[in-house]
DNA sequence: GACGGATGTCATCATGCGTGGACATCATCT
DNA sequence: AGATGATGTCCACGCATGATGACATCCGTC
């Protein structure tokens, strides 16, 4: 059997993308150090650097390896849009949501934010939205996906109480009621 | 009739009073220095910290001063949402959508915002919900502020283009569509 | 016109950030 | 065992930001 290596590059690597993953979902981009994501993987900082170019290169690669985390089905789904806020709540509201409000500086990051946020939510509520018939699917859809984050994001800033505190099948129900055209 | 004074604090303090709140509604509170406002203001920034106490300080009396301006009225109120969608596409999302989505870190500036978030918005909605007799008033008027938040900033961050794109007047029919319970 | 407070200007400090490089330590191969 | 590349540790630089205080300049008052 092979022992543990004491050091391990891959590792290494796998800590601080987690530990990042983490982190961006948490605060967002700007407020997460990469300071903070070396003591949380209990990895220097300093490899940040050497394994992913840097902080933004390693904010991308965290936003690819989330891609495959869940078939992208649409926020309308039976139950997704309940499990969806069910994880949000608990991981906070994920680097795509943020993206959704508030553009990035750096053009790749800002592309790559805004390309997640079309696989992964408009695109396929909008291909719901023309296959029911619905007018202007693809404006509906955006629209419905921004105000999703506004909740996501809302609930997770503190600033508004019930919301926060709502129960979450309840808060899914209303939400469902809300998006539905 | 009086010359104009070269040396004026009333004046200096108006100046980067407008400033800030141009820029506090364009990028936000973090992305906005003091250098910024100095340099729009066309007065030295270190007066910031002489007239206000410091750039926190400055970002609260811009909020206050923006009280007054529109009436809170509730956002469901005829051609309220039109007109507000129309001022935040020119003038940017301003500081309250902004502290809606994302909290701050001071806990002044944080507790500032939201009392703004009631008091102009959540409030009235609210109002309105109990009079119409809709069950939950409080939680389905924090819920439609969210998501109206979530479009105002999704429209600003460029990462919708049918949703930026959109005639405000069927924006604004679609999103009162939405929004009512 | 001289004084003193008000107002403006400038240099500088303290802090936190991302990054890079020098150096140390380990693991593998011969 | 020794050589060599991989991996980890640490320090320090450069930069941006908010804040501060010393100094200069203006203006109203006597």
């Amino acid at each position: 059997m092979t022992a543990p290596r004491r050091r391990d590059a891959g590792r290494s690597r796998a800590l601080l993308l987690t530990a990042a993953t983490d982190l961006f979902a948490e605060r967002g981009f700007d407020r997460t150090t990469v300071r903070d994501i070396g003591e949380r993987a209990g990895v220097d900082p300093a490899l940040i650097a050497r394994y992913y170019g840097g902080k933004a290169q390693l904010y991308l690669a965290a936003l690819r390896a989330e891609k495959g985390e869940e078939p992208p089905e649409d926020l309308l789904a039976p139950g997704r849009l309940g499990g969806l806020l069910d994880r949000l709540a608990r991981r906070g509201p994920g680097p795509i949501f943020q993206a959704a409000a508030r553009p990035h500086d750096d053009p790749a990051v800002r592309d790559a934010a805004r390309a997640q946020l079309e696989v992964r939510l408009v695109g396929p509520l909008e291909e719901r939205f023309t296959r029911a018939g619905v007018d202007r699917p693809r404006l509906r859809a955006e629209l419905a996906v921004a105000a999703f984050a506004g909740v996501v994001l809302g609930r997770d800033a503190g600033a508004f109480e019930a919301l926060a505190a709502a129960d979450p099948g309840e808060l899914a129900a209303l939400v469902t009621e809300m998006l539905r055209p």
